[in-house]
DNA sequence: ATAGTTGCAAACGCTTTGCACTGGC
DNA sequence: GCCAGTGCAAAGCGTTTGCAACTAT
């Protein structure tokens, strides 16, 4: 199903600017800020205000339909359906490498075998030294 | 080599106010956000200003003395002499679980093996459902 | 003496809120 | 027509800054 049509089943309202929103999360790979989100919005419906993304970024988010995360204080949305992975995040050069799911699948277990701890590590940011900057 | 020596060898000097922030800073098992920490330093030193505390942690920040983590947002502050460990966060309860450096160590090694990636892992904040409250 | 350090007050950046108006259903 | 959703403006929060006064060395 659609998100468009997740909205309408919950009985949410298909408005221009979430329109908006949802296509641009869907067409943007990279993890954008709620700064930078507003401002590819603001090109496509005039008047738009900064609230209107943050309240529809909140509600994507409790809906599923959008992950949040934080990479150094600043936080970045990510639409949600192309499967969980992780990021590695250069510390010196910036740039982020996508990581799979099963990298952390030995960690996950072993935290869950012995803590007892069911980890949400579906979208997790490790931050360090790429291969090039090392 | 105590911190305060670390302080006056860098040439930094040990005021009223920074004797009272390591203070609490060593006596303080927990992780201290800038606020809590400036309520305690409130009470010992009259006038402190919360720019000072933030000044400060900059500087023990700086000097390696503290380690700054993120737990949901928000600014957590610890002094970095106990050795690293890691945290598990329950999302459900609040509570949080200190994790042993070994835990992440063979994640450690396997990102830089596969990936060349040196991770940063010494203060990491791991969100999930603890045992209690699956 | 003199640079490092402080308190004050003001500004900051990001995010949230209250409100009356608008527009999807 | 109803009520969810919007733009606007203002406030909120944690943090940072410029500056004159102070003080540890």
């Amino acid at each position: 199903m659609s998100c468009n049509n997740i909205l309408k089943a919950k009985g949410y309202r298909l408005t221009p600017q979430r329109r908006v929103i949802l296509d641009i999360l869907h067409h943007e790979d990279a993890h954008l800020t709620a700064d930078a989100l507003y401002e590819q919005v603001k090109d496509k419906v005039a008047g738009v205000d900064r609230s209107t993304v943050y309240r529809t970024l909140d509600l994507l988010e409790s809906l599923g339909l959008v992950v949040k995360a934080e990479i150094h204080g600043a936080h970045v949305y990510h639409h949600s359906e192309e499967g969980h992975h992780h990021h590695l995040k250069c510390r010196a050069c910036g740039k982020v490498v996508e990581l799979p799911e099963e990298a952390l699948e030995a960690l996950e277990k072993s935290l869950l075998e012995k803590h007892g701890f069911a980890a949400d590590l579906h979208h997790h940011v490790i931050t360090g030294l790429c291969a090039e900057c090392r």
